[in-house]
DNA sequence: GGGGCCGTGGTACCCGGGTACTACCGTGGC
DNA sequence: GCCACGGTAGTACCCGGGTACCACGGCCCC
């Protein structure tokens, strides 16, 4: 018997996953959430074998719910729906510890095996979004493999969605400045950098910009 | 015959234990204790083959009782369990005399062939844990001997100052750890990681833990 | 015994960081 | 024309981080 727990902000959504859930015999529905706090306790909770997880909630979002979730040491797998296909949190996601991801106009069957496979330690991923998270293992596979070699900087996946602006200000964020000086140096706003960090900080699945210096020397946008 | 001692604190955990242990026919649970002192009392009466030791316990804890009861002469045997894979009291615990740890989270099967092994006089530890004991192994090895060629960085003079605890929180702050995780894993009051972290900052000169990540790089003591 | 150093813990306070939400304006594409 | 997107900017709010203290026990060393 696996146990769900079903976190999303729309109410019609949660009845429809609930009501495909409970057609099965081998799924059980332990409670629903409407935005991340509620996922993250009720899966403390609970303790579900799988939590779905809407990436866009009020308050704390998907990933981040995710990122507690699966820090939190228990057995609980969270499998993220997202509703684009290009959906530039997806990344994020996968940092944050998800099983798998799922666009959520996928087939019932789909979306009820997928389920399955991550209740039993699998990962799933949905079609559309292979193709990007492969490319992501692929570079972080030791050197030596293939022909990619004579590339000599990559573009790491977690950057792939920053805008140029974003770019430059998650450089600037891994020298060490503040918003302040940031926006004094940049002549911005600092309601304006706090905008970009804050952008910044979601596409590259950063709790924080603690997680940004070290997104950013990992990526190898800057160096020691 | 594998005689066992089960102590933790938590009666789900030690409830969980014994049955596993009890599923075995090569096995024995003889009792069960709630505490350090418990934990020796019971192991100088019964001589169990194994005591499964629990590190997080109230008033005498897994260390110290590791220690009374490898200092007793007895043949009893140690195998420590701790929750987090980077627990600091691992080590204290392997100095103390325990024969391994594990992580709590490790497969059942592991868990019994680790008490067989230990029980049969041989050493197991958690392939998560093995990198870093080999890494803190090597860093408490003299210096005077052989190829200081293998040492790429010498001591940068930011670190010098350091004390160990200093530097250990330093590299958790270089993983983006926030100070309350850092509390939680190492398990100390948040009050004294805040001591810890702020003179980390006064004595490598980092204006916030942000600038402390980028020093933790640049000195080497964390790498991408 | 006294005096450091180290690790631990506490209280109180202030500020920067991060979030939620909204808004306006170019530009480029359909 | 309209729409999507990127860059800019603002307000309001909450919380974690950092600081300034102080305190105590264990050590080691003179």
């Amino acid at each position: 018997m696996t146990t769900v727990l079903i976190a999303d902000d729309q109410p019609l959504q949660r009845f429809g996953f609930r009501m495909l859930l409970e057609s099965q015999d081998d799924m059980t529905v332990l409670d629903e959430a409407a935005n991340g706090t509620e996922a993250v306790r009720k899966a403390a909770e609970l303790r579900p074998d799988v939590v779905l997880m809407d990436v866009r909630m009020p308050g704390l979002d998907g990933i981040e719910a995710t990122r507690r979730i699966t820090a939190s040491g228990d057995r609980t797998r969270v499998l993220i729906l997202t509703t684009f296909d290009l959906d530039e949190y997806a990344y994020a996601g996968l940092r944050a510890g998800a099983s798998g991801f799922l666009v959520k106009d996928a087939q019932p069957e789909d979306l009820l095996s997928g389920i399955r496979a991550v209740a039993f330690g699998d990962a799933v991923v949905a079609p559309a979004l292979t193709r990007r998270l492969l490319d992501a293992y692929v570079h972080h596979l030791p050197v030596g493999g293939s022909a990619s070699s004579s590339m000599p900087s990559p573009p790491d996946p977690r950057l792939a969605a920053l805008t140029d602006r974003e770019r430059e200000i998650l450089t600037v964020i891994g020298k060490g400045w503040t918003n302040t000086e940031i926006a004094a140096r940049l002549h911005l706003a600092e309601s304006t950098v706090k905008t970009h960090v804050g952008r910044v900080l979601a596409k590259t699945g950063s709790r924080d910009r603690v997680q940004a210096v070290i997104c950013a020397y990992e990526t190898g946008l800057v160096q020691p």
